[in-house]
DNA sequence: CAGTATCCAGGCCGATACTG
DNA sequence: CAGTATCGGCCTGGATACTG
C-alpha cells in the first residue's frame, strides 16, 4: 500500500496511471512531445475536446509536474505548454503502450478466419 | 482515429489503456504475472476488491485475451486464472509505469511523508 | 467456492455561459 | 485568446442478494 498525496494506492504503476488517467492526457502529452503548443493549437488538434476539458486536464498535468505552463502577459492572453523533464521521461513508455495497442488490435482480425480452436 | 470493436480511439495507447482501465486490472495482471491464481487467492491478495468486481474485471481481461480462464468442473467448483501470452507482453509495460511512479513518488519527497495513519 | 443481477452513489465528462 | 463556474448526464465502481 503507497500513500501518496492523501490518496492510496495498491502499486506504484497506479500513481503513474491516474496521471495520465483523464480522456486526453495522453493525447496532450503525445502532441507535447513533438514541441511546444499554444491552448488554441492542442483544441485544435484534439477534435472532440472541449475547451473545459482541455483546460482542465492541461492544469492536472500542470500540478502532477509534468508540462509547463508559460503565460505572456499580452494582450490577446498567449499561453504556452511543454513538457517537463519528468513528462518526457514518461513519453517512451506511452509509446510502448501505442505499440502495444497497435498490435493488440493487429491480431485481432487475425483470429477470426484463423480458428486454431473453438471459443465458447 | 482508429475504430476497433465499434468504439473510436484518439490513439492505439488508448486501446491499451483501456484494456487496464479498470480499477484492479493492473493489480490482477501483476499477480497472474507471478503465477497461476483460483479466484479466491485473488480476492485475498486484494483488499479492498468486493467479489463482483473482481469477477467483472477479471471477465473483461478474459475478453480482452490477456488472460485465460480455466474452469475444473469439481466440487466445488474451482476456477483458475493466468495469463496469455499477450498479457505477458504488457506486463514488463505496466512494469515501467510502475518504475515511473515509484521515480515520480520518490521526486517528490516533502509530498510523501508516508507517516503513520490510523489503520483498522 | 465461483458467478451473476440489481440497485445506488460518486466521479468524470460535456454543454453552456461568463470573466479578464 | 485563455480560463473559470455551474449544471446535468453517463458511466464506473461498490453493497447486497441470489444461483449453481
Amino acid at each position: 500500500m503507497i500513500e501518496f498525496r492523501d490518496k492510496k494506492y495498491r502499486c506504484a504503476s497506479e500513481v503513474a496511471m491516474e496521471l495520465v488517467s483523464g480522456k486526453w492526457k495522453v493525447l496532450i502529452l503525445s502532441h507535447l512531445s513533438e514541441h511546444t503548443f499554444r491552448f488554441g493549437e492542442l483544441l485544435k488538434l484534439m477534435p472532440g475536446a472541449t475547451h473545459k476539458m482541455l483546460a482542465e486536464q492541461l492544469r492536472d498535468l500542470e500540478c502532477d509536474g509534468l508540462i509547463i505552463r508559460s503565460v505572456y502577459p499580452v494582450i490577446p492572453p498567449k499561453v504556452e505548454y511543454e513538457l517537463t523533464d519528468r513528462g518526457m521521461r514518461l513519453v517512451p513508455i506511452l509509446k510502448a503502450l501505442c505499440d502495444f495497442g497497435a498490435d493488440y488490435i493487429d491480431s485481432f482480425p487475425a483470429q477470426s478466419p484463423v480458428m486454431e480452436e473453438e471459443q465458447a
